[in-house]
DNA sequence: CGGATAATATGATGATCATCATATAACGCT
DNA sequence: AGCGTTATATGATGATCATCATATTATCCG
C-alpha cells in the first residue's frame, strides 16, 4: 500500500460532509459533482473513484446526515427527564435558528417536497432516517408516560415540525414566518402535554 | 388582426395550465420549457412569444394555481356552517388522495423546501398565495368562533396540513404514510375543535 | 383569392453537467 | 533513489437545456 491506510478514507468523508450541507443546502438536483470536488480542493476527474455516481454519494451522505442528527440529539437531552427532553427537541427544532440554517439542520425539512421526484436509492436512505426519526420519538413519547399510540402520535408530531420550519423556509415575509414557527411550537408542544403548563403539571404530581 | 382576438390568449392559457401541473409534478427546476411547448402541440420556439422567459412562466402559472384553488375551495365548501367547512376542507387537504395528485395538488405541499432556493419572482408569487390561503383560514376560523389568535392559528394549521401532506409524500412506506396523514388529519381538528366530538358539542350548544 | 401580419417552427448557440478514458503525480516500501 | 501502485488531474464526450435569430406558415381582411 503506497498512501497511508487512512488517506483516501479521510478525502471520502470530507466528500460526504461537504454533499451532506450541498444537499440540503442546493436539493439534489442543485448539487454539482465538480463543485464537490472542488470545495474539496479536488478536480472533478477523481470523483468516481470514491462514488459509483453522484446518486450513491448523495444517497451515502443523506444517510450519514441522519445518523449525525441521532447522535446530536442524543447528546443534547442525554439525561434530560423525557417530557423535558421532549421539549427541548420541540424548541430546538421548531426555531427561528433551524429554519435559517437549512445546511445544518434536519433534511426532512429540507428536502421534503423534493423527496417525490428523486432515485430510488435517496429515496430508501431518506425513508431509513424518516424510520429512525420516528422510532426515537415514539419511544422518548412512551418514557414520558404520554397516552395515545406512541407511533402514530410520533410520525404526526415529526411531519409538524418539519412542515412548520419548510414553510416557515419557503415564506419571505419574517413576520408571517416567525409567527408560524412560534404558533407550532406551542401547539405541538401542548398536544403532547410537555408544555410549560403540562410540564409543571406533570412535576407536581 | 389576422388571427382572432381570442387565439394567442387560448395557447397562454393553455400554456398556464400545462407548467402549472408541471410545476407541481416536477417541481420549478424539473420544468422544460420544450416539454411544455410540446405538450401543448407547440415547438420550443415560439416559447418567448408568450413569457419573458421561464421563470416568468412558472410565476404566473403558480399564481393561476393558487388563484384557482381558492375559487374550488370557495365552491367546495359553499353554503356549510363554518366549522363543518373547516373540517372539510382539513379532511379534502389532508387525505390520501391529496397526496397520491400532486399535479393537481397544494402547491404549498408541493414546492415547500423548493422554494428557498427559487428566483424571486417565483418566490413572490408563492408568498401570495400562501398569504391568500392564511387569510382565507383566518377567516374561516374567526367566523366559527375559534377561540385564539385566528392569524396566528391559521398559519400554524396550513404548516400543519402542508407538512403532513409533504412528508407523507416523501416516505415511500405506505404504513407509516397512511398513519401520518390520519394522525396529523384528527389533531388538526381537534386543535380547532371541529373533529366529530367537537362538531356534535357545538351542534348541541 | 392574395397579401400583410401575427403565430409558430427551425435551427443555432452557449451554458451546465454527469460521466469516463487516459495521463500524471504523490507516496512509501525496498 | 527508484519503482510500482494508488490517488488525483486533464481533457473529452454527449446529454440536456434556456434562449434567440431567423424562417415559415396560418389566418382573416379587403
Amino acid at each position: 500500500m503506497r498512501y497511508s491506510d487512512s488517506h483516501k478514507d479521510e478525502t471520502h468523508k470530507r466528500l460526504l460532509a461537504i454533499a451532506g450541507r450541498a444537499l440540503r443546502a442546493k436539493g439534489p438536483d442543485g448539487v454539482a459533482v465538480a463543485d464537490v470536488m472542488k470545495e474539496a480542493g479536488l478536480t472533478h476527474g477523481g470523483f468516481y473513484a470514491h462514488f459509483k455516481n453522484k446518486d450513491a454519494m448523495l444517497a451515502e451522505a443523506l444517510s450519514g446526515v441522519f445518523d449525525h442528527a441521532r447522535v446530536k440529539f442524543l447528546a443534547a437531552t442525554d439525561g434530560m427527564p423525557p417530557r423535558a427532553a421532549l421539549a427541548a427537541y420541540i424548541d430546538f427544532y421548531v426555531s427561528p435558528r433551524h429554519r435559517d440554517n437549512p445546511s445544518s439542520g434536519c433534511p426532512v425539512t429540507a428536502l421534503n417536497s423534493d423527496l417525490p421526484r428523486q432515485s430510488k436509492a435517496l429515496r430508501s436512505a431518506f425513508d431509513a432516517g424518516v424510520k429512525a426519526m420516528v422510532l426515537g420519538l415514539a419511544r422518548r413519547i412512551g418514557d414520558a408516560g404520554i397516552e395515545g399510540d406512541a407511533d402514530a402520535l410520533a410520525a404526526s408530531v415529526l411531519s409538524a415540525m418539519a412542515g412548520a420550519v419548510a414553510i416557515s423556509r419557503a415564506v419571505s415575509d419574517k413576520v408571517l414566518s416567525d409567527q408560524m414557527l412560534a404558533t407550532a411550537r406551542e401547539s405541538i408542544k401542548a398536544r403532547l402535554g410537555v408544555d410549560d403548563a403540562g410540564l409543571s403539571r406533570s412535576a407536581r404530581q
